[in-house]
DNA sequence: TTTCTTTATCGTAATATTGCAATATTAAAT
DNA sequence: ATTTAATATTGCAATATTACGATAAAGAAA
């Protein structure tokens, strides 16, 4: 085997899996860091931002934006990202809705 | 190749991705998601909650142990599980630290 | 039009993950 | 002491991920 058995699991569970397997990769977090710290779209740049080559930031690219995360607008011969704004207030909304499942425990024998 | 270039990002952004990478599968998600229902520590029952095999689901305790997530202390011939107090709110506070850099960003070009 | 710049894709190697059958381990129960 | 029950480990096959060199594609600049 090797494939995730997702049609075992609820809709809920495989999209926030999904969600935390994009951010599960230190470049993708980088990607994400930066594209909140220059609060703007960004053309360009993100591949001298990334210790990583060409290629390679472009796959993590690829890979959150087919997440949801991001957005890529082509601009001219250069792309412009940024967080796609609808999709990461969902993520962040099924994350706190599992966090916040915690802070109603009661108990706890450990 | 294959292996991620840990060395070349932060400790945090290490960090972030290492929880999110534990969280990056539907059944662990199904996992924390009982241990946040049974609202105690539950010894036994695990894998017959999961629709996968006895030696899988112990593989995927393993790594949410292994991340910190969940704690499993021996009693008897069983485990009892639970969350893992401190690192499930250090591991909140690091996705809220993530997501707050967006409520403070002004433009969006997109 | 040729060249440059930027980004994507292909191909491939190295490594990691997922899943389970078989087996081991450990403690309770008989 | 043997058996039973619960969990872990081993070994292996299938698949996925990570990384990058080489190359393609497409618009900008010359």
């Amino acid at each position: 085997m090797g494939a995730t058995k997702t049609d075992h699991f609820t809709i809920k569970q495989n999209e926030l899996a999904n969600i935390a397997k994009a951010m599960a990769h230190p470049a993708r977090i980088a990607i994400i860091e930066f594209l909140l710290k220059v609060d703007t779209c960004i053309c360009g740049d993100i591949v001298d931002e990334l210790p990583l080559a060409q290629p390679t930031v472009s796959q993590h690219l690829k890979e959150l934006k087919s997440a949801g995360l991001i957005k890529g607008d082509i601009e001219g011969n250069s792309v412009c990202y940024c967080i796609d704004k609808v999709n990461w207030l969902k993520a962040q909304k099924h994350f706190n809705s599992l966090f916040d499942k915690y802070k109603s425990k009661k108990s706890n024998c450990c």
